[in-house]
DNA sequence: CTCTCCACTTGCATTTTGCAAGTAATTTAA
DNA sequence: TTAAATTACTTGCAAAATGCAAGTGGAGAG
């Protein structure tokens, strides 16, 4: 990607979003990022779906370059790298939390609970900010360690 | 695409929306249906975003399989087709309207007013039904002429 | 009976992806 | 103290997906 020249996916919310969300594997690092706590290289390489190193890197990239994580030096050991979600991040969670409720509603063999679409319906509000204040304690616990 | 074969990408609701939503052409596919009133292949390809004619069959063809749209005659002349969206297109407003207000607070040159983000805040249930209703009455419409 | 419109399909060059292997900087273990 | 392991990547290459231009077949209009 050329840094110089701007994508022109601006100006309509929806191609906008396209732009980051858009993208299976972005798409899930922001799901291991927000609700699985996962902060380091070696955590998101793990997950289920089984991205592959090369396009790990260029995703991880991409999310910091659009202000979705920032790259900093592990407290716990120096050579080690953590990806930590800014607030532009932790303010999606409303949609991702948005999509898994619809999919949890359409996936026939889902394996979420009927108690978690409940309790977003019941208080969204309340179920958002329950999740970022899971995120900001796990990063708080890391960053003074 | 072979049929037999089941996709693994259940199970995980997160999983489950990044298998449909998680490409960047379904996403806007479903932008058209659900906010622009968009019903044929013609007024798809017509978007500004320049989606190709063999990318356009294959995604609608995905999202008909998916269960998000329906391939129908279209009423108004019997040689053109309609592709409608299904309650499980409907149900996906919530979380699409989300991203659109996440999106229009982050994109620096949005085009979105910033009643569209408020209006959604104020009232997000009825916001939604609004949109829902928008579609059941241009699908009516269409549907009986 | 031809011409246009519509919804695609096909062919092909370019780009992106996935897989395997390699690398450089630590860090742990013997 | 030195060898082995760990971490976060990069590189090379084959395979798949994409983008573009052109073509196809059926319905309807003139």
């Amino acid at each position: 990607m050329n840094s110089n020249e701007k994508p022109q996916w601006n100006g309509c919310p929806t191609r906008y979003a396209a732009g980051i969300v858009g993208d299976k594997w972005c798409f899930l690092l922001l799901r291991d990022v927000l609700l699985h706590g996962k902060r380091t290289y070696r955590e998101f390489l793990a997950s289920p779906e089984g991205i592959s190193t090369n396009i790990l890197a260029n995703r991880l990239s991409k999310l910091e370059t659009l202000g979705m994580l920032t790259r900093e030096a592990d407290p716990r050991k120096a050579s080690s790298v953590c990806y930590f979600p800014t607030q532009k991040s932790k303010d999606f969670l409303l949609a991702l939390v948005s999509m898994m409720v619809w999919a949890t509603q359409y996936d026939e063999v889902t394996e979420a609970p009927a108690s978690f679409a409940e309790s977003f319906s019941n208080d969204p509000a309340g179920t958002i900010a329950w999740y970022e204040a899971e995120i900001d304690r796990v990063d708080q616990a890391l960053r003074s360690s």
